[in-house]
DNA sequence: CAAGAACGAAAAATCGATTTATCGATTAGA
DNA sequence: TCTAATCGATAAATCGATTTTTCGTTCTTG
């Protein structure tokens, strides 16, 4: 029976009408808090609306408006902790201004990103969360520039001359680390990353080798990169290390990057910190169960977030003027992963108090 | 001149019917691929929509059906990456279809389940993709069945006498890694997990004990599982060794357990496999990387996901019939994590070759 | 050659809300 | 007392598509 009621059309605002005795547009009035309604109607339509439980359709509430209640998300991918958690965030800050996210992964492609971004734009979406697979100079972005999309980038950006962005703090982070490897004294530092051409793999890269070489010019600094994929880093470590190349800490600029370090010193049978020590960009929760624990910068993911949605929004509601840049701090946890170079090459084990 | 163009209103099937000098109603015909038009008059048309770049607005074509096409995702949580993962499927399943996939976070609350279902309600989903937080048998449930929405549960149930269920074959994967710890000799096995309310754990629970003590009934088997949060499964934990019990392996039944095992093994210097053998459920990249490698079941993702967007479309186009319930089979990763018992207790390090 | 079938396309209704224009009734002002 | 302003509410237009209905033409067929 309630069953069976259930199943058949969801009341319309009209139905809401016709049991309240008032039109349509009354019901309309009602609910979005016009205050030119009599008390007396306004609470035989809230009556209504009780006891056919019924619900404004976002769909056709939104027709009307040229931006609809709708924010996009894109992200690289959804596999990470990072991505993850931000996908969470972004989602329970639009809830709350009663809006609604459509996530999508770009899986790590510009042309798919791109194509996302046009089937948004065909939602009329109010604004984009875009962190795009690159940087900010992508066909992404320019589609959004194009069409007069408003949108905010994030992650893998550091500023742009049309969207607001909002990035890690990623060069101060490695400055902090150069100044705990250094500090440690470490005198040959490898550094890993995947696709220099992302804005923020290069403030990493620059935030960490300005800052080690002001502590010790002297500091060999190495830099292994591969654009794109994986696996030509792997083999570009596996290669380096076969060379005999023995750096005694490695600085991940990403988390890929320290899967891969990871792998590589147990292929080699070396263990942190007493072989080589480890710093990875980008935390995750398993970074402190392992043995050892690895020392890891975490990203602000939440002040991200909420910034991201606070300056999206601000243009959502007309805010004009220059776009700004802001960069939000790390933190860098120092785990058992780092210890001092020379502490006892090769004695697997004894990293043990 | 490009860029104001691009900023203003985009054009409407109206503005492409004027252009190609037919009715707005030939346009749509056209476009649905609909024969009874002219080849002259189609051509005009998709001249006109070429010209003015139209595309269809989604929001606009789903005003008039019953069932919008969009799929809702509904998921614990994002941050690991079986969600993660999950998500990716199926966003990418619903576009093949043409579907819009609106993906959120219950944050592991039935409360909050229900409130998304009932936003995903408003928005008249086509169907619902739901990952309940812990059984088939929450509000969730009872909510989409009580408002006649179509919907597949998937992961954490077993079957429905309503819906459609599909999940990893969690019993078969614990038999086989009973089989695997009895078979290395392991005569003292603890298992832990979380919300024993939980369908798929409760099978992975008897599965395992089931498969163990067939293989050796002498065999001693504890178990420590708590409800809802971590925290006290880690204090449950940390009293059972603390009274001294000496289990020679732990199966993990789920994610976040495993994560535990390991930082209590910490806590006590306990290396694997020579002081404790450990098995999770729930595989992640990291764990190949690390020293040891954690052994796992590796749940199928992309079957699950595509099993359960085939399922949900069936419905979604009108089938009818009893629900089925699927069970797609897992893997078991048997990495270094796992040993045999008393291959010396306590000797950290070892483990090198 | 006229009635009817077939065809192609346009007009109109529809989906469910919002917003603007309109209208009737009451009150205020001249 | 008559007109004007005010108030509250309704009718109608709108958003952008789809679908049904209607309406000319052309083509058959008796």
């Amino acid at each position: 029976m309630a069953q069976q009621e259930a199943r058949q059309r969801r009341p319309s605002i009209h139905d809401v009408a016709s049991h309240a005795g008032v039109s349509a547009a009354t019901v309309s009035k009602v609910l979005a808090g016009v205050t030119t309604v009599k008390p007396e109607n306004a609470q035989r339509v809230l009556d209504a609306v009780e006891r056919l439980a019924y619900r404004v359709d976002p769909l056709a509430s939104d027709m009307r408006r040229a931006k609809r209640r709708i924010i996009g998300a894109i992200m690289p991918e959804f596999e990470s902790e990072f991505f993850g958690q931000m996908v969470t965030e972004l989602e329970g800050l639009a809830e709350q201004r009663g809006y609604t996210l459509v996530a999508a992964s770009s899986r790590e492609s510009e042309a798919r990103e791109k194509e996302i971004l046009a089937r948004m734009h065909d939602w009329r979406v109010a604004g984009v969360v875009l962190a795009p697979v690159r940087n900010e100079h992508g066909p992404a972005a320019a589609f959004m520039k194009a069409n007069g999309m408003t949108g905010v980038l994030i992650d893998r950006v550091l500023s742009d001359d049309a969207f607001d962005t909002v990035s890690a703090d990623s060069a101060a982070a490695s400055a902090e680390v150069a100044r705990m490897l250094v500090g440690k004294g470490h005198k040959h530092i490898l550094i890993i990353g995947l696709a220099e051409g992302a804005a923020t793999v290069r403030a990493r890269l620059e935030g960490f080798r300005t800052q080690a070489l002001a502590l010790d010019p002297s500091i060999r600094i190495d830099v292994i990169t591969s654009e794109v994929s994986v696996e030509p880093l792997r083999s570009s470590l596996r290669d380096y290390f076969g060379r005999g190349e023995r750096p005694t800490a490695v600085y991940s600029l990403l988390l890929k990057g320290t899967l891969v370090a990871l792998s590589e010193f147990r292929r080699r049978g070396w263990h942190c910190p007493n072989d080589i020590s480890l710093v990875g960009f980008d935390d995750a929760e398993w970074m402190q169960v392992t043995w050892p624990a690895i020392a890891a910068v975490v990203q602000p993911v939440r002040q991200i977030a909420s910034e991201a949605m606070n300056l999206l929004f601000r243009r959502v509601e007309g805010a004009v003027g220059p776009p700004t840049a802001r960069l939000e701090p790390c933190q860098v946890l120092e785990r058992e992963s780092v210890g001092s170079p020379g502490n006892g090459p090769h004695s697997g084990g004894g990293d043990r108090q």
